[in-house]
DNA sequence: CCAGACGTTGTT
DNA sequence: GTCTGG
DNA sequence: CCAGACGTTGTT
DNA sequence: GTCTGG
């Protein structure tokens, strides 16, 4: 699964995503992003890509009352294959979420470990996302949850899924609303290569959402990558 | 036709 | 145990 | 994802 | 809104 990441390289944005950012937007480098939170997120638009804010979340259009609504934070790639709900968020509701790493936590009898999961460096990348936009009288809610996937062999030591991450050529057409070669798209929808990930331990102070500073992004043991 | 679901993860 | 909030 | 709350009445 | 199941 995929339930908290980070995203600190916000000034990269427009080059890495081709994108244009509003002057307004309003996000500051965050180790530490949990479910609920507003992100930026990439739509393809006419010329450029841009960046909105969205909810992390997705909360569909057809909900009745938004107050006993559980938003889904991710989507299983299966989900698109049998559920005919969301294939229709594959189809015209394509995003891509910008990042530097994400968290996954190891289980075992009594204990769970944090992990850091990032491309060398902590270089950007992203994941897959869909969104939709919910309106009632009070709210326009834009939200969007992050596509998940099976794990790769570095991955599987830790939990039994992974959030998609998508190279910059798949970001490409995954963005793009008018390609419609749905089978293909949801071939992008698989595990990211063990040797292109870095993963390590950190310490538990990441259990707290409230928590959000730099020193949550740094090893814990010094022997970086004993387990892997 | 209408009613009811529409999600994931982990745990039991 | 289960829901809410971050 | 994890942490923390999980209640009412009346008064300020 | 739209699909599935009865």
């Amino acid at each position: 699964m995929c339930g908290r990441f980070i995203f600190f390289e916000i000034d990269k944005i427009p080059d890495r995503f081709d994108a244009i950012v509003e002057k307004t937007f309003n996000f500051s480098p965050n180790y530490n992003i949990s479910p609920g939170q507003d992100v930026p997120v990439i739509l393809k638009e006419e010329k450029f890509n841009k960046v909105e804010l969205m909810k992390w979340g997705l909360i569909p259009f057809w909900v009745k009352n938004l107050k006993e609504f559980k938003p889904f934070i991710n989507v299983r790639k299966e989900s698109f294959l049998s559920k005919p709900h969301f294939y229709r968020y594959l189809k015209n509701r394509r995003c891509l979420i910008p990042s530097n790493g994400f968290y996954e936590w190891k289980k075992e009898e009594k204990t769970k470990t944090p992990y850091l999961i990032t491309l060398k460096d902590m270089e950007i990348f992203s994941f897959a996302g869909i969104f939709d936009i919910f309106k009632d009288e009070e709210n326009e809610i834009m939200s969007f949850a992050i596509i998940t996937t099976e794990p790769n062999d570095k991955i599987k030591k830790i939990h039994d899924r992974m959030p998609v991450i998508l190279d910059k050529e798949r970001e490409k057409i995954w963005l793009d609303y008018e390609y419609k070669d749905y089978d293909n798209l949801i071939n992008f929808l698989t595990p990211f290569p063990d040797d292109l990930l870095d993963i390590f331990e950190v310490s538990n102070l990441v259990n707290n959402p409230e928590n959000n500073y730099k020193e949550l992004i740094l090893p814990y043991k010094k022997d970086k990558n004993s387990l892997f």
